[in-house]
RNA sequence: GGUCCCUUCGUCUAUCGGUUAGGACGGCAGCCUCUCACGCUGCAAAGGCGGGUUCGACUCCCGCAGGGAUCACCA
């Protein structure tokens, strides 16, 4: 078998949504697991509601997950008079007509049909009237004939064999009364001019394969794989919508994960291999398949996602990660001010507190609040907060060290941790209990990295050492 | 409403007629431990309902219920 095409081809009216994400996803580790090619092709058609900033973020959000596709994006608008084309070839060879319709009239219809509780079709006005009836002044637009008899079946990759009664199907527009072409028939223009082969997409579009069929057929053409997905959920089961997960990934990326595991995440989501849950983007690639995909929508669920961006972080290397930090600050809340923070020393700071930050964080942003105590200055004050979190013990014990500190010179303190064992043993308290103070004192946070990893970072390895025999 | 699709632990899923129905996330309990994590151990947790077919159904068929998608001169 020749190479599959296969191709992501999103309409530029927002953002890519975590369903697009996952759709260009899998055409594209289909196209690379088989030695095949990813098409992109921007379906901006609807000019009204088409935006260049709203491509570029496609394109971004792509590019950010790691995805890459074949030859330049396609523009859809680009091809509209291939696509008229079409229409009066189908026109000619009588697959399709004229229809004087106007929208009030088309509107009514199907006012009238819902009122009387009938489905919802064009009933074929024009079907089969000869031109001499058409209305002067009246532009008219181009439907397509499809077939009254008989079926059209979708062999899916994913749903099996669905059947369509043709009789259920009415005429759609292919050319609107401007000259202009309409989804459907654009759609199948483009995907049998770039030769593509597989035709992965959203379940939503199932009823539009079928459509699309008979378009294929009426054209002599062959008909591509097809397989439709099904669509994620929310995590209450309903459809995906903002504050769901309906978001662009560019708000994931703000939120901290990474591209990798998103991918993994993503690939899981209405896909399986066994039981596999953790795998590289190269097993992904090898190990995808199209009959593999699930009929049922998956609810998106966040901490699972969660957990999966920690497993990736912990597995990331110091410096890989450090540099997936830096790149991730700039959309980061703050994340300006602390890049600006930034210098050749801090990087060396950062990297060596890694091992010790990255063990706790689940997203990049937990990495970036918790490696804050790298950037405060100090001496800082102990907040309440910080002191409230303390237990009785632990509040004794930073009465000691806040005295032997003299309450804000951390650095004496640590110096003369000797007189802090002293007091300690006076206190009836092992100097252990001593960690949690005086990590407060030099992080400001009540939970952080081992007072150790605190002490390394910052440069106090004689404390350190000293410390660590006392514990 | 018409058409099409779906239905295994709370969630993502494995199973392709015979399993103590497996894994993962989350939850709970414990271990580890200077806090928080990580890690480890264990526990609880599922085949929507009703009929068939079969020696035997989560698995095949029918019905019901529930959920979803779609029905534009949008894509």
């Amino acid at each position: 078998m020749s190479s599959p095409v296969t191709r992501f081809a999103p309409s530029p009216t927002g953002y890519l949504h975590i369903g697009g994400a996952r759709t260009a996803l899998f055409n594209w580790a289909y196209a690379k697991g088989h030695g095949g090619k990813m098409l992109l092709r921007i379906e901006d058609t609807d000019r009204e509601r088409s935006t260049d900033a709203a491509t570029a973020a496609i394109l971004e959000g792509l590019t950010w997950l790691g995805l890459d596709w074949d030859g330049d994006a396609v523009s859809q608008h680009g091809r509209m008079a291939r696509h008229a084309e079409v229409a009066n070839e189908l026109l000619v060879k009588g697959h399709a007509y004229h229809c004087y319709c106007s929208p009030e009239e088309l509107t009514a219809m199907r006012e009238k049909a819902e009122a009387e509780k009938r489905p919802l079709r064009y009933d074929g006005t024009w079907r089969d009237r000869p031109a001499s009836d058409a209305p002067p002044n009246i532009k008219p637009v181009i439907r397509f004939k499809s077939p009254q008899e008989g079926e059209t079946v979708i062999n899916d990759q994913a749903q099996g064999r669905v059947v369509f009664a043709n009789k259920d199907l009415d005429d759609l527009i292919i050319l609107r009364s401007d000259g202009n072409p309409t989804y459907n028939l654009s759609v199948v223009v483009d995907d049998h001019d770039m030769e593509v082969t597989h035709i992965i997409r959203g379940v939503d579009h199932l009823t539009n394969a079928a459509r699309q069929t008979q378009i294929y057929i009426a054209m002599g053409w062959t008909v591509p794989n097809m397989t439709h997905v099904p669509l994620i959920h929310g995590q209450d089961g309903a459809k995906l919508s903002k504050r769901h997960g309906a978001l662009g990934v560019e708000a994931y990326r703000a939120m901290g994960y990474l591209p990798a595991a998103l991918r993994n995440y993503l690939a899981r989501l209405g896909w399986s291999h066994g039981d596999d849950e953790i795998f590289s983007t190269e097993e992904l690639v090898r190990w995808f398949d199209l009959p593999d995909i699930g009929k049922s929508p998956a609810r998106f669920d966040f901490a699972k996602l969660e957990n999966l961006n920690g497993h990736y972080m912990r597995s990331t290397s110091d410096g890989e990660l450090l540099d997936q930090f830096l790149a991730f600050l700039p959309y980061a809340e703050n994340g300006a001010l602390m890049l600006s923070k930034i210098d050749g020393a801090m990087k060396d700071k950062l990297l060596k507190a890694m091992p010790g930050l990255k063990d706790r964080a689940k997203t990049l942003v937990e990495l970036q609040n918790s490696s804050s105590y790298l950037f405060v200055e100090r001496p800082l004050p102990l907040d309440h907060k910080a002191k409230a979190l303390l237990n009785d013990e632990g509040k004794a014990a930073l009465k000691i060290v806040a005295g032997a500190l003299d309450i804000c010179d951390e650095w004496t303190a640590i110096a003369t941790e000797g007189a802090l064992k002293g007091a300690a043993d006076t206190a009836g308290l092992k100097l252990g209990k001593l960690a949690q103070p005086l990590r407060a004192a030099l992080t400001g946070m009540s939970t952080s990295p081992p007072i150790f990893d605190v002490l390394e970072v910052l440069g106090r390895q004689e404390s350190l050492s000293r410390i660590r025999d006392q514990l």
